[in-house]
RNA sequence: GGGCCUGUAGCUCAACGGUUAGAGCAGGGCGCUCAUAACGCCUUGGUUGGGGGUUCGAAUCCCUCCGGGCCUACCA
């Protein structure tokens, strides 16, 4: 039994994440976990969300919260609907947990030790009205290049030219709007990736494997320009975790807290330790000490193509710079983007189906089975009504939840809601089983390899291998003159139906209890020899003939919710 | 500006440099009647964005042009 460390990257804290953000990180890596589960393998699947940073403070702000307080209640909001979307955390953690706290600050300690941190003095823009240090982009003015008036400090949106908060003129708050700004001294811990450029690449030069998108992006930051940079990993804010050498105070650090890319990766493993104490499981070193159990374990992180940089340089500089056996990352799937019907996902314009919004309107599997099935794994990918209509009806009512239908209606209407005994099964059924094993490995082989889109083409196909058999066995047919012959061809269709419940479960797991129930099974071990699998359900074995499984999306529905999230989240 | 990704049938996508570029959907025809007007079979459809080159052989490698996207380190 293989043990699989899995996890995908943490959403932000500041409010609801819309389907690309679902299709790019967490659903994937659910898709995975379900499936190694599913294989019987051992699985700690973690996500949780990322709370710290400026965003986070100005969204409580807005409010009228606490920061400590917003982020409390958006977490269970985001574990509401993780859980409505099947997503099967074993543990939905928070960066700003006690746990990420002491870890954050113990690797902080390790590094410096090590002398891999050094102290930084510079300015930064400080806003008097806001009382707050401001992040460049937090900072517009006209520009200097081309008189655009609302050039943020970082760039200008209008002529695309790199900016310097102080270049720009009349600079002002984008919170406020106040033009009390002054530059200030200030002080930061920059962590030295500079000195690890080297270990860094010879590491992600051995991942031959890993996605085109993953590397590329990584050697882009190793290589360009004067090769990788230090990076600050400290913040002039009040929330966060406070700057420590492990559990000393850091002189000069006084009421600054670590940036959000430093800890938010540290939650993963924190997360585990939150997930031990939550009751949940034992012992999380044996996932992430190598000294400590952790030597057969095979780690997978998703996330979407602007978390890369992160995954595949900051974090593991930390990681290696500790000196400590820390698991490191096997395998980086990355996506990228989905965009809607012609453009981007815009949380700010509300523009395009948010989590919740799409639970309200249609069951999570339709959403999870789209998505999934059309996965951003090579280019950006598109969300558009007419393709999500047209997908979902195809593929889940007609071709999967019409077969369930036919055949248990079927078996009801001639021999009741029983498996049928009598005749024996032949060529037909040998040449199905065939195929359907092929099939099978080439589901599994898709399924390791972490390809989305073709592992779900697969399953598809594997569905419909089930509507050809019952077409050429034609039991309706042969069941005029061979009753017991047409009662063996039904026992195979009832067998396909629970076959395709545990083959389907990583896809869409609701549909798939609810297979698994009406056919009164909680058999769902994973197909090896088709024979024994397809004989699960034996002879007198009784059944329900379950409701519709997925209702098709009317054109009218599709028109409705075109027009209504096209814009203006209400 | 630089870097990376991408462009294949009406649509969404496949195709280790190697037969005649394949699937699904949509379109057309036929069949079936168990089923959610569902299913099955057959079928129309491509100068692989343009041009040039390397090669016995190019969707695939190289150059160039055109279009789309992403990243560019203080949003996360």
């Amino acid at each position: 039994m293989a043990r699989h460390l899995i996890t995908s990257a943490i959403p932000y804290i500041n409010g609801i994440k819309h389907l690309g953000n679902l299709v790019g990180s967490q659903l994937p890596a659910d898709l995975f976990a379900r499936y190694q589960r599913g294989r019987g393998h051992e699985v700690l699947f973690l996500c949780a969300t990322d709370e710290h940073g400026t965003p986070a403070e100005l969204a409580a702000a807005k409010a009228g919260q606490p920061v400590a307080d917003y982020c409390a209640e958006m977490h269970a909001v985001q574990a509401d609907i993780a859980q409505g979307f099947g997503l099967s955390f074993d543990h939905f953690g928070r960066s700003s947990s006690p746990a990420n706290h002491a870890l954050t600050q113990h690797f902080a300690g390790k590094l410096a030790e090590r002398d891999l941190i050094r102290e930084v003095s510079e300015t930064q823009m400080y806003s008097h009205a806001d009382g707050r240090f401001l992040p460049d982009r937090y900072i517009e003015g006209t520009c200097p290049n081309c008189g655009f008036d609302s050039a943020r400090g970082d760039q200008c949106d209008n002529c695309t030219k790199q900016l310097d908060p102080v270049e720009l003129i009349n600079p002002r708050s984008v919170i406020s709007g106040s033009t009390d700004l002054e530059m200030r001294a200030t002080k930061h811990l920059y962590l030295r990736q500079s000195t690890m450029k080297d270990q860094l690449e010879a590491w992600i030069d051995s991942k031959t494997d890993w996605p085109v998108l993953t590397t590329s992006i990584a050697k882009k930051w190793l290589n360009d320009g004067d090769g990788l940079q230090d990076r600050g990993i400290t913040r002039d804010l009040d929330w966060g975790i406070p700057v420590k050498r492990g559990q000393e105070d850091w002189p000069g650090m006084e009421g600054k807290v670590f940036y959000v890319w430093f800890d938010a990766p540290i939650e993963y493993i924190a997360c585990a330790q939150e997930w031990v104490e939550a009751g949940k499981g034992q012992d999380w070193q044996r996932w992430w000490r190598t000294d400590m159990g952790a030597q057969d374990v095979t780690y997978t992180q998703f996330m979407g193509k602007d978390n890369v940089p992160f995954h595949t340089l900051s974090f593991p500089a930390t990681i290696l710079g500790s000196g400590e056996p820390w698991k490191l990352v096997d395998y980086i799937k990355s996506f990228n983007y989905l965009n809607y019907d012609g453009g981007q996902f815009s949380t700010s314009r509300g523009r395009g189906v948010f989590m919740d919004q799409a639970l309200e309107i249609l069951p999570a599997d339709y959403w999870r089975w789209w998505l999934l099935s059309h996965a951003p794994e090579s280019s950006d990918a598109e969300f558009t009504w007419d393709n999500f209509q047209a997908s979902v009806n195809k593929d889940l009512a007609d071709v999967l939840g019409n077969f369930v239908s036919r055949i248990t209606k079927f078996c009801r209407s001639k021999f009741g809601e029983t498996v049928p005994e009598g005749g024996s099964w032949g060529a037909q059924e040998a040449a199905l089983m065939a195929e359907l094993g092929q099939r099978l490995r080439a589901y599994e082989g898709h399924m390791e390899a972490m390809e989305v889109r073709k592992s779900a083409q697969e399953l598809r196909a594997i569905w419909v291998a089930g509507n050809e058999y019952l077409q050429s066995a034609a039991p309706w047919s042969t069941f005029k003159e061979n009753p017991e012959q047409a009662a063996a061809q039904v026992r195979m269709g009832l067998n396909l139906v629970r076959l395709y419940a545990v083959l389907s479960a990583p896809f869409i797991p609701f549909a798939a209890d609810r297979l698994l129930e009406a056919m009164k099974c909680d058999d769902r071990s994973w197909p090896g020899d088709m024979q024994t699998a397809l004989s699960a359900l034996p002879v007198g074995h009784g059944f329900e003939v379950p409701e519709v499984l997925f209702a098709k999306i009317t054109d009218e529905q599709r028109e409705e919710w075109q027009a209504r999230f096209a814009g203006q989240r209400s």
